[in-house]
DNA sequence: TTGCATCCTGTACCCGGGTACAGGTTTATG
DNA sequence: CATAAACCTGTACCCGGGTACAGGATGCAA
């Protein structure tokens, strides 16, 4: 994402478009690359920190000037983790499908990396369904007090098996 | 869960079973509730800071007492969580069951709440369909590369809709 | 030149669900 | 009675993904 920006033209004291407001091809402001691509400007900061961006060109104040293409950078960024991807894993990604470039390497990662989300997605996507039905056990079973429930031996919610207890908080399946 | 301990006899020097370890009826103290359900020790006081466990009584010396059906509450609350309760929704659950209770009440409020429960965790499950289809679009594509991805018009990953983020991270679905 | 919007840095805080550690008591056993 | 194990309290830390705030410095237009 946006490698070598020492590589453009050097803001000069205007920043592309002249018209006020909507920049054509010039540098963009934090705040102006934020909006652009629907995030808050302290997350910018926070993903600079975080390696997933990297630092931009500065004007002679010390104010960030983003080339445009940051924009896109964000959206793929965004994507990524929508996909379910952790920022450290997004991080990888742009890393790995930006690292040898140019030396003829073709291979981003992102082929095996999805297979294997794929594959993350899909249990908690079982584990989900066991959920489901258990919660829709206790619906049609009627239970209406989880403590009568565990005195009761009809009753279908799984008091016993601790041990599976991978699964519930989603987010935390297998750790 | 566990109410009124008070009314059951304080413990005057033993702790019930009289063959060391496994004690039958008695008192149990933190550490061996804790192996029972399974838990952490620290996660007992945890759940107390919490409000899902009341306080039990205490020796002289102010180490806690625990009656044995604590074991049985401890696993309810890690069933619930298993559900996707979080835990505050678990103390709000036990909290209902408890309350009104000898009063003739009897609703805990569980039939409410599970139904609301399936509905999220159907939403979570088709957001993370959502997310099944996208990745297999991606390995199917043949997509190695972020970068490239966003900027082919073919790519089927949806870098455009940033609004659509709900979903991903599904621990955090609807915040 | 003035004034205000935007930006800068560093640091602290939020959520949820715990876990860890320090330093001091109590309990149980030989 | 001595000693080790278990317990007590308070406080700080962990993960992931940000957000908020304080206190200064810049940028830009009138």
């Amino acid at each position: 994402m946006e490698r070598a920006p020492a590589e453009r033209t050097p803001p000069t004291g205007d920043r592309g478009g002249s018209a006020g407001g909507v920049v054509t091809g010039g540098w963009l402001r934090t705040g102006e690359v934020a909006e652009a691509a629907g995030v808050n400007a302290q997350t910018l900061r926070y993903y600079h920190r975080r390696g997933l961006l990297r630092e931009p060109l500065r004007s002679n104040g010390g104010h960030r000037l983003y080339p445009p293409e940051t924009v896109v950078a964000l959206r793929v960024i965004k994507t990524a983790q929508r996909l379910g991807f952790t920022l450290d894993e997004v991080a990888d990604l742009v890393e790995a499908g930006g690292h040898g470039r140019g030396r003829g390497r073709t291979d981003g990662g992102l082929q095996a990396r999805a297979a294997a989300k794929l594959a993350e997605v899909e249990q908690k996507i079982a584990d989900l369904r066991t959920i489901r039905r258990t919660l829709l056990q206790a619906v049609e079973a009627g239970c209406d007090d989880l403590e009568a429930c565990a005195a009761s031996p009809c009753c279908p919610l799984p008091f016993a098996d601790l041990a599976a207890a991978r699964a519930a908080r989603p987010g935390r399946t297998d750790r």
